[in-house]
DNA sequence: GCCTTATTTTGAATTAGTCAAAATAAGGGA
DNA sequence: TCCCTTATTTTGACTAATTCAAAATAAGGC
């Protein structure tokens, strides 16, 4: 499979490949950590060598989300399909389809560019956020006057940060 | 403007909006090196900072694009405008909506997901990089068979370091 | 003009990822 | 099957973008 795109087969790379695929949208993080409870060598900096090598080859989608500091990666490729991530707690799903004005997915004015791709991302609140942000407006009813960025901060806000701890 | 929105006014604070007005899709180091001209102390935590403290209530805009590593910002809010980049030098043009409002698109399956936004981002080749890359193309007709990450690299490949370097 | 407290400054840390050289191992040819 | 070439992995250092926290400063309501 990887052989005929010019790629040696090595234990590591089937490794990152089998563990996107049963789990999509991993980040290099993710798979380092998988690979390195079966293989006792392997480094972040081996798991970013073969995630590089598998998506310029095509067999890996590299997907950049805005909620997400760190890049994902799937299997799932070909099918030019989609995104929607909860911005509370990154969660990803796939978008089969998407329904809508044509319009917005050919840019009347591309600038002198050469279209390559349109990718849409859809940002959402998924349901478990949506019931712990209520639980928490609750007890906060209304939004202060006056909030920093640094003090006064007016809630564990579940920002990129929260995101990563997931993992 | 900024006081009834709960924000005091402070001169980093109009120099760093100021700036992102006359240079849309601005990124926080590229505010930082307009704001340290004329300001002498400012650091780059400063400027995260009032980014930061800016796009929460709502006067800039964080943008996301896959081909840069930093978020950018802008003033154009409101209108749910889209963005389409270069690939090669990383060049960024606002895309009108064709909505106008918030999702312009929705997904077929939400996954129980309450749907924020839908943010379309185009990609593709500026006439500048369609030129230099068609010069390229002359000296190296063909792909290589084979081909690693990190030897026997094929070209100086516009990768997204080429696009940092342009800062 | 003073005082509270939001902002900025200072300094250190974290996360995601890249670069390069040395060691290792894939797999085509003898 | 073994060897040799060279792709891949390992090792180690480094950069860029961003965040965290405590101390110093300054906005603006009184």
């Amino acid at each position: 499979m990887l052989r005929n795109l010019g790629l040696r087969v090595t234990v590591p790379r089937l490794k990152a490949l089998e563990y996107v695929q049963t789990h999509p949208h991993a980040d290099a993080d993710a798979i380092y950590t998988s690979l390195a409870l079966s293989l006792h060598g392997v480094t972040r900096q081996t798991v970013h060598g073969i995630v590089n090598d598998l998506t310029r080859v095509g067999v890996l989608r590299r997907v950049s989300l805005p909620e997400s500091a760190s890049a994902h990666y799937e299997t799932r490729i070909g099918d030019n399909h989609h995104h929607i991530q909860c911005v509370s707690c990154g969660r990803i799903e796939d978008v089969d389809c998407v329904v809508g004005e044509a319009p917005c997915l050919t840019p009347e004015d591309t600038h002198g560019m050469r279209l390559v791709e349109a990718s849409v991302t859809f940002r959402g609140v998924c349901a478990e956020c949506e019931m712990r942000n209520m639980a928490h407006e609750a007890l906060q009813p209304s939004i202060p006057l006056t909030q920093s960025h640094s003090h006064a901060r007016t809630s564990p806000a579940p920002t990129s940060s929260t995101i990563q701890a997931k993992r």
